[in-house]
DNA sequence: TTGTAAGCGTTATCAA
DNA sequence: TTGATAACGCTTACAA
């Protein structure tokens, strides 16, 4: 029934009179053949309609000339964002992309992915692989073969040495939250956050260490919450119900910080002191006027930009196998604290 | 360089003393195959760690055993919902799924969908693909073979007879709307939204025929913008400076509203009377409290379970070629069109 | 510069 | 029930 069948290599071989690897060498290649020849083959594959097959041909040469994107989360703006950059990046550079979501399940509370995710788009052999987020476990990605350079975005991969990772300084991002709040005159300020993986159990030892180094040790006190709005709500809830309230509350991210809004939001509602509140990532909901979060920007293009750099290059990213990049985040300050009431 | 390589059948076939044909057969189908050697062969794959490569399977076979599902755009949380519950809903049928995100390239302030996108996935040789949200153009599908059913989800696509349409009913949606409003005492209700595409125009349209059959004809005033936060509070900020201010605004969508929030509560800051708005999508944004924005649900796991059994069964699918599935939506209100003040 | 033939990992056909 | 052998659409030695 297949009426539509595409045409193949072969197909073009007999309408331009010549041996398929005639067809196959002037689609690869810039040289090599007779111009006389060449524009038969191409007029006969304009005539047919003939584009090569992609995956026939990674199939065959035992590396496609793409590069993968793996997303962790589709829902996590952060990384779609992300994956966007570096897709455009690479077009520019001419370098097709092939983007695929990761599929992870929740077998009885645990989440594990999906490993046909990843052996799928191994199996389409790419010459490079780019992961926007962490996964919930790394397994899938030993049989990466090592010529296949494997670029972390954003997540942490300690289960795979040769993994580059490209990130934003965590250190740095918390001790930019940490020195606009005590500027602006907050001595309690407290964390909010899960602890499920690398990332943000870096994140939350990033916020202590902020807060020792700008003498606020003692005013350390740390909630530990799911990544969800509920999460932080309930966390802020309950930081907000003890004694010794917070005058500020950092969080891991801006989903969790947007949650913990409500929290804040309600205490001051009910007479209390407006309690200052920043997110992470800078996502653009964050942005938002009637949300109004500060939260720290990751530079999300930067990374894009250097991960392109790596997934292009083979032999740059060999050089820095096993490496962490960090870039230098910013802070983008609004609203949630620097207005003293709410609105 | 490829120390990691996966096995294959060949690889297994030696190790279990077979001949290729046999694994391919134990991997391919549930019975032809004597217990004693399926044992040996299961035992080999299991020792060596192979699984089958999907792709060369469909190379091989003519169609691979997936549904393929392609995103027109990762930034729109009604897309990747939708495609997330058909997957799910995909996975429990024991159906793999490949998700790929359109690549949509702006040539020239036009925007055109990359066809390698759609081609790469069409050699992969899925045997149902699903797309979900509009795209710009639909060159790239006319190549679809007859025996793959295209179900379209949300989006539509006059220039693909045969695909099936799975949609809620923007009738409805705009009815409930319209009802909705009038019945909160609203008599000059304004439109604001793209007029891009199929999906948009006939949105307005539906808009246009609820307010006549609402007996409010006279008060229909539109305003054309795009499709960004910017786009609505422009539109909206336009209206709102017009002699005749309308009470209510409707939006196309959550995006356009959220901006067009803006230009209300700064309307109301100046002064003015509290102007009602709705979205449609209901898109989890909308939900945020601080956005509190009362919207159309288009019951999108409805939609996803719709298609994913289209997806899942080709004969149902050739049953349903070339119709439109059209579900109810559902209004979920919200402070927007209920607060009488700003909070 | 061009063609022939083998092979990528799999399935499918057909004898054995 | 099994195993050769020829495809699938392509690349790539190797020969011509």
């Amino acid at each position: 029934m297949a009426l539509n069948k595409r045409p193949t290599i072969r197909d073009v071989a007999a309408e331009a009179g010549v041996s398929k690897s005639l067809v196959s060498l002037v689609f690869s290649s810039e040289t090599g053949v007779s111009q006389e020849r060449r524009d038969k083959v191409m007029a006969a594959a304009k005539k047919l309609g003939f584009t090569p097959n992609l995956w026939a041909r990674s199939l065959s040469s035992g590396s496609g000339d793409f590069v993968a994107l793996i997303v962790a989360d589709l829902h996590n703006p952060l990384f779609t964002e992300i994956a966007d950059f570096t897709r455009k990046a690479l077009l520019e550079r001419g370098i097709n992309t092939y983007m695929a979501a990761a599929v992870i399940s929740e077998r009885n509370g645990r989440k594990t992915l999906e490993p046909s995710t990843v052996s799928s788009v191994l199996d389409l052999r790419p010459k490079s692989i780019m992961i926007v987020g962490g996964l919930p476990d790394y397994k899938a990605l030993k049989n990466v073969p090592a010529s296949v350079p494997v670029i972390m975005a954003t997540g942490i991969a300690t289960q795979l040495p040769k993994a580059i990772t490209v990130r934003s300084d965590d250190n740095e991002g918390m001790r930019l939250v940490v020195k606009h709040l005590k500027s602006l005159g907050h001595n309690r300020i407290a964390y909010i956050g899960p602890r499920d993986e690398a990332v943000s159990i870096l994140r939350e030892a990033a916020y202590e260490r902020a807060m020792l180094d700008a003498g606020l040790a003692k005013s350390i006190r740390v909630e530990e919450c799911d990544r969800t709005e509920a999460g932080g709500y309930s966390a802020a809830k309950l930081l907000l119900s003890t004694k010794e309230k917070p005058t500020a509350i950092v969080s891991f991210n801006d989903i969790i910080a947007i949650g913990a809004q409500d929290a804040v939001d309600q205490n001051l509602e009910a007479g209390g002191k407006k309690v200052a509140l920043t997110g992470y990532d800078n996502v653009y909901i964050a942005a938002l006027s009637k949300v109004s979060l500060t939260s720290v920007e990751q530079e999300k293009e930067a990374i894009a930009h250097k991960a392109a750099e790596l997934l292009a290059d083979l032999d740059l990213a060999e050089e820095f196998k096993g490496q962490e990049i960090l870039l230098l985040p910013r802070l983008a300050v609004r609203d949630s604290t620097t207005t003293a009431s709410a609105k």
